[in-house]
DNA sequence: CTAGGGTTAG
């Protein structure tokens, strides 16, 4: 029989849950493990390790029950494998506890035992500023204590927070920028992030595979297709190892920035490819109309035995509805249920209800929302008044209206879309009186807003907006494809959408002053002759803008990508890749 | 007790 050292020996090599497990036997039947702290310690530090951390948190009661004082690694693995699995049963109070004994015994000072316990305050507490509170008083504070803050912070939303901590500690590293670059990509601000990796670089210091899956996912939502370039040749330049993370992102940013084709060059590479992964791909292929070609790679993730959840039927679905397969929506959503077992969420009927609606089967749609068994949402509401606009369909938009109003009285969505149909069909009374409730009540739209990268730049426009340094230039241009459309394709302005009581010009000069019509008269003046325009826009394109978009790609023989806020639009000989349905 | 940071979403 082995004597202690030789287990302690033996557990600090193993890694193993199985193999844990029968020395942890051996030792419980031996009786053995009931005079040593030190094995209780190797066995909590082996499992904090292992496939299966959890396995260690009984031991922390039986080392007690013994008798016995914890060692001094005995508490950070403890905490360690808390933190590890914080779903398990009783974890936070066993972290309370831990924390408690940790101060009687007069070690929370200590380093490994300070930055464990914050550790598990920014993680399954969830109590953040405690957390801030122990790295202050700390006698020693790790960059990890730094890193694990600073990304909790971002999670829970408190990215202004994260960044206080992220200037003022002593030494960042590689992982410390990663934190706080993902921090901005989560709180949806990929401008931020990309400027701190810019910094990071300017720093000297290495990007890693972590820093890299957030830049791709700052330039997927900006459309900064040049930047996202830019880190898939660095990383070819480099070697490096294309992992399930960095392919899903470059999937991600390849689609998102309009250039789906490189997105599955990426897809078809990537050697093992998880749920997520094939999710990215069948949504990206679904966003730009590509429906038959997602629903067969849906298929295929199926027969290779990946096991679709509730977040991969929401892309089958939304594949459907880009592209107008309502039989096939009606065979998936049956097939998550009876198949999968999934049960549908309120946003599978969103989808249900917008791949009706726009089909043109408003009753249907409607329907299906009676039926539902949670309440409607505004996003609920909002996919069938799309869909009553595009079939022109006013009574149902007023029942819409309606209830998407008493849900959201003081969001424009609803005010601005039932004004929409209004003036649409020419009832300009009814039109005006909503305008008239939106001013009452001191709702504002929301702006338009459309970015557009040259040479690597983003350039922002807001409707109206003419503080672009080159204003003047783009004013000229926009003169000219103007005339030029007028002339050559017959462009009338579509003012049916113009929601302000001004004169008939005022009312052209409103729409010309669409974001989009800025950034692509701005792209015309900056780039070189073939190159393709990509305009990324907050909000859906409005009519007018769609019709002059198809034109200026006729015209000037560009194509132009859009990606809206739902969808991609490829401009291109006079047509769109949306066929005109979005 | 060598970590600490990460990808999809109507």
């Amino acid at each position: 029989m082995a004597g202690v050292a030789g287990y302690v020996e033996l557990l600090s090599r193993c890694g193993e849950a199985r193999a844990i497990a029968r020395i942890q036997g051996a030792l419980v039947t031996s009786g053995r493990i009931r005079q040593s702290a030190e094995l209780h310690d190797a066995l909590i530090r082996a499992l904090s390790r292992s496939a299966r951390p959890h396995l260690a948190h009984p031991l922390y009661a039986h080392l007690l029950r013994a008798g016995l004082l914890p060692t001094p690694h005995t508490l950070p693995s403890l905490l360690k494998s808390i933190a590890l699995s914080p779903a398990a049963p009783g974890a936070a109070a066993l972290a309370v506890a831990v924390h408690a004994h940790a101060v009687k015994l007069g070690l929370e000072r200590f380093r490994h035992v300070s930055n464990a316990l914050i550790l598990v305050h920014a993680g399954v507490l969830g109590r953040l500023d405690d957390g801030l509170l122990l790295l202050r008083t700390a006698a020693a504070v790790d960059a990890a204590s730094f890193n694990t803050l600073i990304s909790a912070y971002a999670r829970a939303g408190r990215v202004a927070d994260a960044r206080k901590l992220f200037d003022e500690m002593p030494s960042r590293n590689a992982v410390s920028w990663s934190a706080i670059v993902n921090g901005y990509v989560q709180a949806g601000d990929g401008m931020e992030a990309l400027e701190m990796f810019a910094r990071m670089q300017a720093e000297g210091v290495c990007p890693d595979d972590t820093v890299l899956v957030g830049v791709l996912a700052a330039c997927a939502q900006h459309g900064a297709l040049e930047q996202g370039k830019w880190v898939h040749g660095y990383l070819k330049a480099n070697g490096t190892m294309i992992t399930v993370f960095l392919g899903t992102a470059l999937v991600d940013m390849y689609s998102k920035c309009g250039e789906v084709q490189l997105a599955m060059d990426v897809f078809e590479t990537m050697k093992d490819k998880n749920l997520l992964a094939w999710t990215s791909m069948i949504k990206g292929l679904a966003v730009h109309g590509r429906g038959s070609e997602a629903l067969a790679l849906f298929s295929q993730m199926e027969s290779s035995g990946v096991r679709p959840d509730d977040i991969a039927f929401i892309g089958a679905l939304s594949a459907c509805t880009h592209a107008g397969l309502v039989n096939k929506g009606w065979e998936l959503f049956d097939s998550m249920v009876m198949k999968y077992g999934i049960k549908p969420k309120i946003e599978h009927y969103g989808c249900m209800v917008d791949l009706l609606a726009r089909n043109g089967l408003l009753e249907e749609a409607k329907e299906m929302i009676q039926k539902m068994p949670m309440k409607p949402d505004a996003l609920i509401w909002g996919a069938l008044m799309a869909g009553c606009r595009f079939h022109k369909n006013v009574e149902l938009a007023e029942y819409v209206g309606k209830h998407w109003i008493l849900l959201e009285p003081d969001k424009s969505g609803a005010y601005v879309l039932l004004a929409n149909i209004y003036a649409a069909s020419g009832r300009h009374n009814s039109a005006r009186e909503i305008r008239n409730l939106m001013r009452e009540k001191g709702i504002d739209k929301t702006p338009g807003c459309s970015t557009v990268e040259i040479k690597g730049i983003i350039h922002q426009f807001i409707v109206g907006d003419l503080s672009h340094p080159r204003i003047k230039d783009i004013l000229t241009k926009w003169h000219e494809i103007d005339s030029r459309i007028r002339l050559e394709e017959g462009y009338i302005p579509d003012k049916k959408e113009v929601l302000v009581d001004i004169e008939e010009e005022e009312k052209e000069d409103a729409l010309s002053r669409h974001s989009e019509k800025l950034a692509i008269a701005f792209a015309l003046i900056s780039t070189s002759d073939k190159m393709p325009i990509r305009i990324v826009k907050n909000l859906r394109v409005c009519h007018d803008c769609h019709h002059v978009t198809k034109l200026i790609s006729k015209v000037y023989g560009r194509e132009i990508i859009v990606r809206d806020r739902t969808r991609f639009h490829l401009f291109k000989d006079g047509s769109c890749s949306c066929k005109d349905y979005w």
